[in-house]
Order: C-alpha cells, then sequence, then structure tokens
RNA sequence: AGGGGCAUAGUUCAAAGGUAGAACAGUGGUCUCCAAAACCAUCGAUGUGGGUUCGAUUCCUACUGCCCCUG
C-alpha cells in the first residue's frame, strides 16, 4: 500500500464540517485544505461563511482568501493548488483533510480526472454556438451535436446548452465523443488511500439551521460587505459575485428586489443548493455517510472516524 | 351584534354542471473546463353537513373559519 493518504469532508452547506474538521485535524495531525468555491476569496467572508482565524485554532488553511473577487476560480486551478497544498502537507509529514461542499471539485482531484484534453481558450467556437443556440433555439444546436456525436446527443438534454456546447467543443478538439471520455474517467481509481466521509442530517434540521444561518449572515452585515465589493467595482460579471447570498444582494442595492425578497431567495436557493449537495454525495462512489443524528455529539462522530481511518490504514 | 364578501395543492392564483390548470415551495435525478452553475423529472387540492340534479367541487342551504363595513 503505497498510496499516499487523503480525508475528505463533506456534505451540504450548514452541516458543521467546519467545526468538526478542525477538531479531526487536531486529534490526527492534519491540515486542511478547503474545497469552497466562495471561500478562496479575499474579503468574501460573512457570505460565504468563512471560518475565522480564531476558529482555526492554528490547524493551517490553505485554498482560503487566495484569490482577489476579481479573479475566476476553476476546477483546473482548484487540481492544481489542492496538489500544491497535498504535497506540502506530506512533505511535513502531516495528513491532508479536504474539507467543502464543492463535490465536483473534490471529484476532480479524488480521482484526478484529467480536464485538460482541451485548451479551453476556444472563445470562437463557444461564441458561435451560443449564437446558434439564441438565433435557431436550444434543438437546433443540439441537431448539430447529434450529427457529429450521436451518443453524447442521446444523454445530454437539449435545453442544456452549456453542456451541449461543451460536447460539440469536446468532440471537435479531440475527435472523441465526450460520453466516452466520460465513461473512461469514470473507470478510473483514485491514487489515494483515502476516506471520504459526507455528512448529513434529518432535512428539516437542515433547512431550519439554513433559515438561521442566512438570518445571521444579514445580522452580521452582509449588505455591508456586498456594498463595499460592489463599490470596489465588482459586478455580476465577476464569477464570485455569483455565489449564494451576493448577487441576491447584489440586486437589492441596484434596487431591483427588495430586502425581504433577497432573503427569501437567499434562503430557497441555498436550500436548493443543500440538496444537490445530498444528491451528489448519494451518487458519488465510495463515500462514507455519515448522519449527524444517529450521534449525540461531535465526539462521537469523531470517534468514528478515527477509527475508520485506522481500518484503512490512513492512520496509525 | 347587524350587513357584505371569501373559502380550490404547503403558498399565491386559475377554471368548469360531467370529477380541476399554473407558478413558487417540496421530493428524486443528471453532471468530468462557469458546479454557490446549468439542466431534467415528479408528488400534491375543491373546508364540513344537507339538498337540487342522471351527475356538483361548481347551483341552493346550514355550519365553521377568515376578511371588510356599520355600531
Amino acid at each position: 500500500m503505497n498510496k499516499e493518504p487523503l480525508v475528505i469532508i463533506s456534505g451540504p452547506t450548514a452541516s458543521g464540517k467546519s467545526a468538526l474538521s478542525i477538531k479531526l485535524a487536531k486529534m490526527i495531525d492534519g491540515e486542511i485544505i478547503s474545497a469552497d468555491s466562495m471561500q478562496v476569496y479575499k474579503g468574501m467572508d460573512i457570505g460565504s461563511a468563512k471560518i475565522t482565524n480564531e476558529e482555526m485554532c492554528g490547524i493551517k488553511h490553505y485554498l482560503i482568501d487566495v484569490l482577489d473577487p476579481t479573479d475566476d476560480f476553476n476546477i483546473f486551478y482548484f487540481k492544481e493548488e489542492t496538489q500544491k497544498a497535498f504535497n506540502e502537507i506530506r512533505k511535513k509529514g502531516k495528513v491532508p483533510i479536504i474539507v467543502g461542499g464543492t463535490g465536483f471539485y473534490i471529484q476532480g482531484f479524488l480521482y484526478d480526472i484529467d480536464f485538460n484534453e482541451s485548451e479551453g481558450e476556444n472563445n470562437t467556437l463557444r461564441n458561435e454556438l451560443t449564437e446558434i443556440a439564441s438565433q435557431k433555439g436550444a434543438g437546433a444546436l443540439h441537431d448539430i451535436l447529434k450529427e457529429i456525436d450521436p451518443l453524447a446527443a442521446d444523454a445530454i438534454h437539449e435545453n442544456n446548452i452549456k453542456r451541449v456546447i461543451r460536447a460539440i467543443e469536446f468532440f471537435k478538439e479531440t475527435g472523441k465523443s465526450i460520453t466516452e471520455h466520460n465513461e473512461e474517467m469514470r473507470m478510473q481509481s483514485s491514487p489515494y488511500n483515502f476516506a471520504y466521509f459526507c455528512l448529513t442530517r434529518d432535512r428539516k434540521k437542515l433547512y431550519d439551521g439554513i433559515d438561521r444561518r442566512v438570518d445571521k449572515m444579514i445580522g452580521d452585515g452582509l449588505v455591508d460587505e456586498v456594498k463595499r465589493l460592489k463599490e470596489s467595482g465588482l459586478s455580476r460579471d465577476n464569477h464570485s459575485m455569483l455565489g449564494l447570498g451576493y448577487k441576491e444582494i447584489l440586486d437589492y442595492l441596484d434596487g431591483k428586489i427588495t430586502l425581504e425578497d433577497a432573503i427569501y431567495i437567499i434562503k430557497r436557493d441555498t436550500r436548493h443548493f443543500a440538496k444537490k449537495q445530498l444528491t451528489w454525495s448519494r451518487r458519488e462512489k465510495d463515500v462514507i455517510t455519515v448522519d449527524r443524528d444517529d450521534y449525540s455529539s461531535d465526539e462521537e462522530i469523531l470517534s468514528f472516524m478515527i477509527e475508520t481511518l485506522k481500518n484503512k490504514e490512513i492512520i496509525r
């Protein structure tokens, strides 16, 4: 067993990942890599529910506060930076713990999925295809895909324009069907000796927790935070401003909706988000589901985790 | 207390004498360069009791509840 050890803690927003991960890191001499697409940005603290220095309790965190909100965060960058952080942690002889809610990113790193087959600079083709979709409709675009790659056309719904475009692009660049590529990638096993924990809890409690958390964000000054970002020149054109809580408050500041509506939308969309995260973890292979309601305390969960890690020989 | 109005899905609204549509919420799913994104699918209702009618959720009536006006 030469594989490098890796611990992952995921789960929906407001499920208590952060607090748990810090306790675990202390117990197993680990360091934390954040897999959170909003906490990477500097100055976006309240809306991303960013962990404070104090809460970190001296545990080193990677991929938090490393980008300006004008930068784009994406899976390439995540994979690259996570790899760097991973190597650094291993050099110290510590255990890397990835903590975050973005299952797609976690999967990309965990199974070392190759996203680089195309260069990603093919904006002319993208613009062209986007144009076709808006002029002639999604069906016309889908027909193009059907001609060159029927397999992918079958798998992707025509309304999902983003994916249809990517499939066409992928085929033109590689001569291969993206569906085949996906299947190949799916076969890959992880290069790590890992344990992938996903937290979950009673749906009602989770949703109540989300509502309370959003109210707290507002109380803590989310509106001021967004105002500051807006005044620094950020808008919806920036990837960072598309985050939950940011785009809605931006609409409020622009006078498009009332604050009350903004709060309603943030709560609703955060619920949707949490639900999607749960759906993701259900379909993800190799996940160890941890239902918080089955345990009476964090300590109980931690001892279960540590036992699991020992069994898998991730830690001694 | 008197007069009037309303009562349809969890919510906001449709429709119709032959057993009801939508939006949002809820639920399930897809996902391999925008993923806190994009997309798909699906559950679910005529307040209660009488009457008229071949048949009522629709018409009549009593009750209950809510709203408005008067006092």
